[in-house]
RNA sequence: GCGGCUAUAGUUCAGUGGCAGAACGCCGCUCUGUGGCAGCGGAUGUCGUGGGUUCGAACCCCACUAGCCGCCCCA
């Protein structure tokens, strides 16, 4: 006689904290596939997978990033670590924002570059940015990056790599489905070209900063080429006054750029070349680049972003490693296949078919439940998919998750199970058969 | 970090001061070895959280939280 009205105390529900997100099953199968054909392509160009921490010194990402972008000066994941004795320092560590400065540190802490081989490096997994959450951006996203990286006599420098890299992605996007991408390309330069760039750029702003927006002014002090890919409308009419980083690259870098687009024209893969492409890392250096698309992200439209990084290892503490990578926005790319997927439903009116299992078993009576699971785990251990349902059910309940479950349903009462000889109903058909155990798989 | 919009059943949403609703889904029965279709019946719920105004709040006000959109930035 309990009065169940007495609720139990209501506990206040633990959610998903801000920014983050479960996948659940209906969702996985697409990240798979993403993956999946990831790893094949990846491969076929011959780059292996490295795993890092997803946390590491502060350190490595102040200087590796850039103490100045916004990645670094206001989103990061950053907490002190206890120190456990006495003579232990408390440590900085951080969540990575991105992979690229843990996969140089990876390379300088192993010497992957004694090795002389140009080492291509990719990695798919979790990072984590203090922003506001928002459509394709998350606190905890998804990348999936790749990094060609060596010593010069490696060939890392080489321009054939830049176009490698981005003919390769441009096979991944096609693979994927990726039906509207874009390329954006640009050159910054080398250090010296940065250098030269920047005096010429702080010197025409100086005198037209003070009617730009904060946030340029901002820039314009702490990092002027970033003043270059602002949106803010009312000063594009002086960006568009100021100096071109095209005008100061140094022969160099000219033909290295120059070579780059002859690859890739060489390949066919389309390009535009975007002077205002200027990447927020610090660690870029030449060639620059963007992907974009149209579907399913919004303003959020950068699917993935790379560029080259020559100076990296060193900035680091490394030796001189010239390299090139780009990270990819999973949650993107899997949003904009979801777009796409949903706009050729609409058009064509088809919608995608649930994946469905083999087999629905369902026994009759508690009774027989063990040879249920039995006849399951034979059939499981020949290959096929199989649930199994309880005894206890109605049959006429056993049909209606059979029906959603799977392709077939296999009865198994006393007679079957004394027998052998099964009871088996194939949805597709209506088609019901008795088939003996042994002829089973070949029934199926 | 800033601005706007939003939060009601499992889901999509209606409800603008007076009994908490619809559709789909779910459960039961018709039908105890035959599902889908159909008929009948049922439950959906701290109306995001906390406070305030009011005789009375899902509705008005405040704060908070979360989501979406935009800005910033970035993948």
């Amino acid at each position: 006689m309990t009065d169940s009205k007495n609720k139990p105390a209501p506990r206040p529900t633990i959610k998903a904290v801000r920014g983050t997100r479960d996948l659940l099953p209906d969702q996985t199968p697409l990240w798979n596939r993403v993956e999946a054909t990831t790893r094949a392509v990846f491969s076929r160009y011959g780059f292996g997978e490295i795993r890092t921490p997803v946390f590491e010194a502060t350190e490595l990402f102040a200087r590796g990033v850039g103490e100045e972008t916004d990645i670094v000066s206001k989103e990061m994941f950053t907490w002190e670590d206890r120190a456990r004795a006495a003579s232990e320092k408390a440590q900085n560590l951080t969540l990575r924002p991105e992979s690229t400065a843990g996969v140089v540190r990876a390379y300088i802490e192993h010497k992957l570059g004694e090795t002389g081989q140009l080492q291509k490096l990719y990695y798919i997994g979790p990072q984590f940015r203090r922003e506001r959450p928002q459509r394709g951006r998350y606190r905890q996203f998804w990348q999936i990056g790749a990094e060609v990286i060596g010593p010069q006599t490696s060939g890392a420098e080489s321009p054939l790599r830049d176009a490698e890299v981005l003919e390769m992605l441009a096979s991944l996007l096609d693979e994927l489905g990726i039906r509207d991408w874009k390329l954006e390309l640009n050159s910054v330069g080398n250090a010296e070209d940065r250098a030269r760039f920047n005096v010429a750029l702080r010197e025409a702003l100086a005198p037209v900063k003070d009617q730009m927006c904060p946030d340029n002014q901002r820039r314009a002090e702490t990092n002027p080429l970033r003043v270059l890919d602002s949106k803010e409308e009312a000063d594009q009419e002086i960006i568009n006054a100021l100096p071109k980083i095209a005008d100061y690259l140094g022969e160099e870098s000219r033909e290295h750029f120059e070579q780059v687009k002859a690859a890739l024209d060489a390949c066919g893969v389309p390009y535009h070349v975007n002077p205002r492409l200027v990447r927020g890392l610090d660690y870029y250096t030449r060639t620059t680049f963007e992907f974009t698309v149209t579907t399913g992200l919004g303003t959020q439209n950068a699917l993935l972003g790379g560029g080259r990084y020559d100076g990296l290892s060193e900035m680091l503490g490394g030796p001189k490693a010239p390299g090139i990578g780009f990270a990819i926005g999973e949650d993107r790319l899997i949003l904009t296949l979801q777009a796409q997927a949903e706009a050729d439903a609409a058009a064509s009116g088809i919608a995608p078919a649930e994946p469905k299992l083999d087999v629905y078993i369902a026994p009759l009576g508690i009774a027989q439940n063990p040879a249920a699971l039995k006849l399951a785990r034979e059939l499981r251990r020949e290959g096929l998919s199989v649930e199994v349902g309880d005894g206890s059910f109605k049959i006429g309940k056993s049909f209606g998750f059979a029906d959603k479950l799977a392709r077939h349903i296999i009865l198994l009462g006393e007679d079957e199970v004394a027998t052998n000889i099964l009871t088996v109903k194939s949805f597709a058909t209506g088609e019901q058969r008795k088939i003996s155990r042994a002829e089973l798989i070949g029934a199926l």
